[in-house]
DNA sequence: TTAGTATATATCAGATTTGAGATAATCGAG
DNA sequence: CTCGATTATCTCAAATCTGATATATACTAA
């Protein structure tokens, strides 16, 4: 008999502090998962693309564990080694 | 008798050194571009932006100058400072 | 279980971005 | 043109990100 995750995802974000704590890391966890779908999609392990960026495996780990807010510059390296564009807007919330 | 302005680019571009510093320069410009665009929606002035993002006048003008490849910690800021979202996605090119 | 591969974490130096203040340049209204 | 507001540029210190190495952990196949 365990909660379902939504559930708890619900009954957690209700507590305005974790809210807050939430709100602060969610953009961070889905720049991540961006990095990472589109490194799936071209199929290749971190170090070999740490080769095509010219950096190191742990670099690229770091980038897709939403640990840092990454730089714009760092992700057009990204994209372009992944052969993905970035594409990036600010629309009306 | 001047030039279009786009037929002036086409033949700058042919020339591959001038092609390869426009391809550097350009995502920087289109961030800067997309930044501006989400200010003016606002109405608000650098100064008034700056005020709510808690930064400087100078410091917005740097980031809508393009001079930058601002971190996805600060596009996020001003983002909610310009009442927008950012939408992220790296696509296959 | 073990070996081999892939990913995660820790640390630290170097690079880049950011904040702030001062000042210059630009723009628009009157 | 002049004033006031807005934006741009410069400089330097502080914050953050990045690169690299070493090492740990996780995963998979045999």
């Amino acid at each position: 008999m365990t909660i379902p995750y939504e559930v708890f995802k619900a009954r957690m974000l209700a507590n305005p502090d974790v809210k807050r704590e939430y709100d602060a890391l969610a953009p961070a966890f889905e720049i991540a998962a961006e990095l990472l779908r589109a490194r799936k999609r071209t199929g290749l392990s971190q170090a070999e693309l740490a080769e095509r960026m010219g950096t190191s495996q742990s670099a690229i780990a770091r980038l897709e564990s939403g640990e840092t807010l990454p730089s714009t510059k760092t992700l057009l390296r990204y994209a372009e080694a992944t052969k993905s564009k970035v594409e990036l807007r600010l629309s009306v919330a």
